[in-house]
RNA sequence: AGCGGGGUAGGGUAGUCUGGAGUGCCCGCCGGGCUCAUAACCCGGAGAUCGGUGGUUCAAAUCCACUCCCCGCUACCA
């Protein structure tokens, strides 16, 4: 059996989850999700980034010790990662984690092994009160924008990764071994590699990190920068290093999905620090774009964040989720707004998909005596055709991770099918044609399990309930293209109720 | 300023690479049908100078040039 393994990004913790989070959570899960049915031995990897300075200032704004509040944060996502279903295996919390420590370090030794690692001479500009640097675009009119105060220029030691080294072997790389998903992010990433990489700092010193993070090995004055140690998740979460039998198995990891804002720690400094360090790439990266709400960007001064959980708790998982694929475009921004969900809701998952299997299975129960027999397909194999295309072109698109495209496509099958119900009117064959009545009804009921199939990486609730109502066995994608050939249906309660 | 992405009916998208009647999808709107089904489903309709200008071509949403608007990144910040 093939192994696939799977990251979200970590999301550091100074405020909640936002829905950026839950789209990220979601778009990871459909891919697992998928790739399970398929077959494969699938591996997922989550958690929080929590040695961040910004870590620190939050606590201390909330009048917490860093640790506590990481801990608090941190079992908000993993709230919103349950609550939202995602399938994860490892959730590493960086701070709290002791593997994830000795991985940062180990990767620390191996870069500084293969002498990639050097202290250089930092100077830049430093807020005595916020005893943070600043960058000159960060400041309002020259001052501080926290406390209104001119900074002074202040040197630093700390060590550097020698990027500029790798940016040759990096090109290659993104040629032959990383497969950017979607392409278009390709030569933005091999752009900027193209105008010359600098080395980058990978580390603070104690005083500016406040003794937060995780120390360099061999120099207790400085702490690794969190980046360098953040991405080390990725292979802690696949057993580095307690667990070797498991990390080889896993590792190279198969897919990191990640938002359009980190591309460049995850396409440039983390392969780089992968091959200074000896250990294989990673073979694919997934780009998603961000959420804005109401056509506004996210942000807290304009009081707009969306709380996913609030989100779930009241429209329920599987809409939040659908609404997340169908509605926000896989890899461009898209918008989060509830009328919007309200509306996907109610016109496609009440109107569409659960009408469709609430009116098949129901007029079985009702009607056929509670179950349907193969028949000899008339008309009916046609529609099973045009259904079976669909299904190819369906597994295409998730393989090409067009998950947007790939949940519209199989929407489409319920459309058919309530277009086919309505054309051949079994209400009135079943007083008729008693046969002719059976075949609709025996075809409908295979659609329903078609769809029940498909959607499971999209609404595995929904998905479960289908296939619970009309018998079938856990859910196998190879299975989506043969006919079952009996079905015993009773009463179904249905599937989405509409939001008024 | 540089690099990248986007601008297609009221909203959201596909189509652009490999030109060929504005062709499709989802929602909303208007009209009709049907009644198995959650006022659901089915059919029909209105609605677009495909951001703008200029060019190449028998033919441009699609190719080229210029231009306007929105968004992201620009490195020690997640």
């Amino acid at each position: 059996m093939e192994d696939f393994y799977i990251t979200t990004a970590i999301p550091y913790v100074n405020a909640r989850p936002h829905i950026g989070f839950a789209l990220e959570c979601v778009q990871a899960d459909v891919i697992a999700r998928h790739r399970r049915i398929s077959g494969e031995r699938v591996y997922l990897t989550t958690g929080t980034d929590e040695n961040s300075l910004k870590n620190v200032i939050a606590a201390e704004k909330a009048g917490m010790k860093t640790k506590d509040f990481c801990a608090a944060n941190s079992a908000l996502f993993r709230e919103l990662a349950d609550r939202i279903g995602l399938s994860y295996d490892a959730f590493i919390e960086t701070a709290s984690d002791p593997d994830h420590r000795k991985v940062a370090e180990t990767l620390w030794r191996a870069c500084s092994k293969s002498g990639d690692i050097y202290m250089k001479k930092y100077s830049g500009l430093y807020c005595v009160g916020c005893e943070l640097f600043y960058k000159e675009s960060e400041l309002v009119g020259g001052l501080c924008p926290e406390h209104r105060t001119k900074p002074e220029i202040v040197e630093e030691e700390n060590y550097f990764f020698r990027l500029s080294k790798y940016g040759g072997r990096l090109l290659e790389a993104l040629d032959k071994e990383i497969t950017i998903i979607p392409d278009s992010r390709k030569s933005e990433i091999t752009n900027f590699i193209k105008e010359g990489l600098e080395d980058f700092s990978i580390s603070r010193s104690i005083k500016r990190s406040r003794g937060w993070g995780i120390p360099v090995p061999g120099d207790s004055s400085q702490t690794i920068y969190v980046w360098f140690d953040a991405l080390g998740a990725y292979l802690s979460g696949a057993g580095l290093p307690s667990d070797m039998k498991k990390f080889n198995s896993l590792w190279p990891a198969d897919m990191h999905v990640i938002g359009k804002g980190v591309v460049r720690f995850h396409a440039i400094y983390w392969p780089a620090m992968l091959m200074s360090a000896g250990i294989p790439l990673p073979k694919s990266i997934f780009i998603h774009g961000y959420v804005t709400v109401n056509g506004q960007k996210m942000s807290k001064s304009i009081g707009n964040v969306v709380d996913p959980v609030q989100m779930l708790e009241k429209y329920g998982m599987d809409p939040v989720r659908y609404y997340l694929t169908r509605s926000i475009s896989t890899f461009q921004d898209g918008d989060f707004s509830e009328k919007a969900v309200k509306e996907a809701t109610n016109s496609e998952l009440v109107g569409n998909l659960g009408n469709f299997v609430n009116r098949t299975l129901t007029f079985i129960s009702s009607v056929m005596g509670g179950s349907v027999d193969e028949q000899d397909l008339g008309e009916g194999k046609l529609l099973l055709d045009e259904v079976y295309k669909i299904v190819d072109e369906v597994e295409r698109l998730m393989r090409q991770g067009q998950l947007n495209a790939a949940i519209l496509r199989i929407m489409e099958i319920s459309s058919l099918g309530n277009r086919y119900f309505q054309d051949n009117e079994p209400w009135k064959l079943a007083k008729e044609d008693a046969a002719a009545a059976k075949e609709v009804l025996f075809v409908c009921a295979n659609l329903c399990r078609i769809l029940g199939i498909l959607i499971y990486p999209y609404m595995p609730e929904t998905s479960n309930r289908i296939l619970k109502y009309i018998g079938e066995e856990p859910t196998r994608l190879s299975g989506a293209k043969s006919l079952k050939k009996h079905f015993e249906i009773a009463a179904p309660n249905i599937l989405f109720r509409k939001i008024e």
